[in-house]
DNA sequence: AAATTTTACTACAACGTTTTAGTGTTAATA
DNA sequence: TATTAACACTAAAACGTTGTAGTAAAATTT
């Protein structure tokens, strides 16, 4: 069983000739005659040589490998966005290693520091919440310090110089907005986060300039800002009393935005219970065009982020920073525009 | 900027002593004076000293890094193996690389060999379809051979001597059907795949088993096996067809057995448009304890394959097989059980 | 005072490559 | 025939560590 893989020196021992013979045979040198290239590339092919890597790392100071950093992988965004990177990365021939900060900054930092103790070329990173309340960025600061290239994507900060990729939120959730007003909904509801998170943010000012647009004055009554701690089931029942209490106080609503599709699925639900038709009485829209907004009923109307194209260009931003020496020197952020895609909920 | 991070043999330049004093100095030898030992911490501290891993795995021929091969990634099972792998294998000091073979046969082989070829001290996989479907799995042997321990989970084969760690599928899919039985119901839709993945294979096995111990004679009308082919939205539409021809012809069910939640999604999306009531007329049930399932209205009850545990399970099985030679051996099977998760459509 | 042990280091090989700078032969040129 | 060029190869350094073996000097024992 175990056969131990073979080295350049055993095949340079076994054949008799210099491991410099056999390095070269294999690389297909000119320096080395048609004889023994052969002799040599059927006795490697034979014994199944491969080589390795390590050592080729240690050599040429890279590794071909990138690290990523999410806050957590069973999620359609994150992992959508790492299939991109997965796909452009190994098509360019490199590794893909994946970290979870699980939204901990302290675990955050730990990846980071792992990652940066030499096993990778660069990292692309979406921050945790808890660092994105703390604001404490040195880690980040620490490994691009290094030199080591570090990408930001869609959790970003601007205190960091670096390659950022976004997606444009506020103009997505405005366009959002429009279209519930366009389908003639006056009285929309929104269900956003906290102000922390940029993402909750800007997405928020988007629903309030789309309004302001469209001469809609804003209803403090209409915006949910979800508190969203713990367990995304606990929130969502904290959610459903909300719009419950919202409905019973007769507050009046004929559209829905809601941040992700969590939210909305809470709110299709509360309207069914209250035997209200979607989308003839409540017109609906959501951002994360993922798997609930495909296989609920009515499907759901959403804000396309496109998640695998951002880990696309994330991934090429970074190739090309390790690939090109110059092009380390300017920092660039690429917004990713958003799109409807619409289904039944509107 | 680009701070070169710093070496040892930099270290010793500059304070004046030998590589060997540097190294020791760090890892705390008792060969090294105090005073001497403090200077070159300081030091090292100051300029941010790093070990590199690549040199320290050059030299222990091991990278403290774990390879997982998933057929694809955005998908809630694999993630939430992943996340399970990921989860002990750092609480371990292992890294986890993951690449994705989107059900090809090819891209397995050349993700399988790109991992062999040095980077991994072990490999995680779930075999892709198209690997599966044709039955070759010499590049598996291969890397076995090279003496790099293999563990297959949920998608495994018994033409393969190694770790494996499977969901009992069949007796999670009688217990499945035994719980609508239980329920009074009698007639019972299942929605499985193809046969020739094991998985869905087993599943109707256990349908099957769960109908004749209860007397139950199988009606062959009321089994539909997809065609899990290319995406899943058109196999979605194919499927409600079938489903609506089945109501349509007047072919009676009072309950739905679904091999995973979009199948069962379908369903439920069906029946609505019939305005047939869940869980009163008809009684839901699926495997892939999932979003969806969650977010629905109404939710679904679900037969969990408790896919994090399987991660677990795997990492463990594998990091064993790293960290203590003699148990490299025998090779074991683990059987995760499935449960069942109650919600709202039974 | 001589022999031994302890202390505090250093030298060097090894891990598996690639690459630069040789080194003999043989063949071609002056 | 003497010089140069081409050919086919080899030696050795380097990448950054660790660990083994070795070595002076100091401290201890006899």
């Amino acid at each position: 069983m175990n056969k131990k893989r073979i080295t350049l020196k055993e095949i340079a021992t076994e054949l008799g000739v210099s491991i410099s013979t056999v390095s070269k045979s294999l690389n297909n040198s000119p320096e080395i005659g048609e004889e023994t290239k052969k002799k040599v590339v059927a006795f490697a092919k034979a014994h199944q040589y491969r080589t390795n890597t390590i050592a080729l790392s240690l050599k040429n100071r890279k590794t071909k490998t990138i690290g990523v950093i999410i806050p957590e992988i069973v999620h359609y965004f994150f992992s959508n966005v790492i299939n991109g990177i997965e796909n452009y990365a190994s098509q360019q021939g490199y590794n893909v290693i994946i970290a979870v900060s699980n939204e901990s900054f302290e675990k955050e930092v730990l990846q980071m520091e792992a990652m940066a103790n030499g096993f990778i070329d660069g990292i692309i990173i979406s921050l945790a919440k808890e660092t994105l309340k703390k604001q404490d960025y040195y880690h980040l600061q620490e490994t691009m310090a290094m030199g080591i290239p570090v990408i930001l994507f869609d959790r970003v900060t601007s205190n960091l110089s670096c390659d950022k990729v976004v997606v444009d939120d506020k103009s997505g959730a405005e366009a959002a907005t429009t279209f519930l007003i366009n389908k003639g909904r006056k009285k929309i509801l929104l269900l956003s986060t906290q102000d922390y998170l940029n993402v909750g943010n800007h997405r928020t000012n988007g629903y309030l300039d789309a309004l302001k647009k469209n001469g809609i004055f804003p209803d403090n009554r209409l915006i949910i800002k979800c508190n969203d701690q713990r367990s995304s089931e606990e929130e969502m029942v904290v959610l459903e009393k909300q719009i419950e209490a919202l409905i019973d106080e007769g507050v009046d609503f004929d559209g829905v935005f809601a941040v992700n599709e969590i939210y909305l699925a809470a709110a299709l639900r509360v309207l069914r219970a209250k035997n209200i038709k979607v989308p003839e009485e409540v017109s609906m829209i959501c951002f994360t065009d993922g798997v609930i907004s495909r296989y609920t009923t009515p499907r759901l109307t959403t804000v396309s982020q496109h998640a695998k194209e951002m880990g696309i260009t994330s991934a090429e931003l970074l190739i090309e920073k390790l690939e090109d020496e110059s092009s380390m020197e300017k920092t660039i952020t690429k917004i990713i525009q958003c799109s409807i895609v619409e289904r039944e909920s509107t």
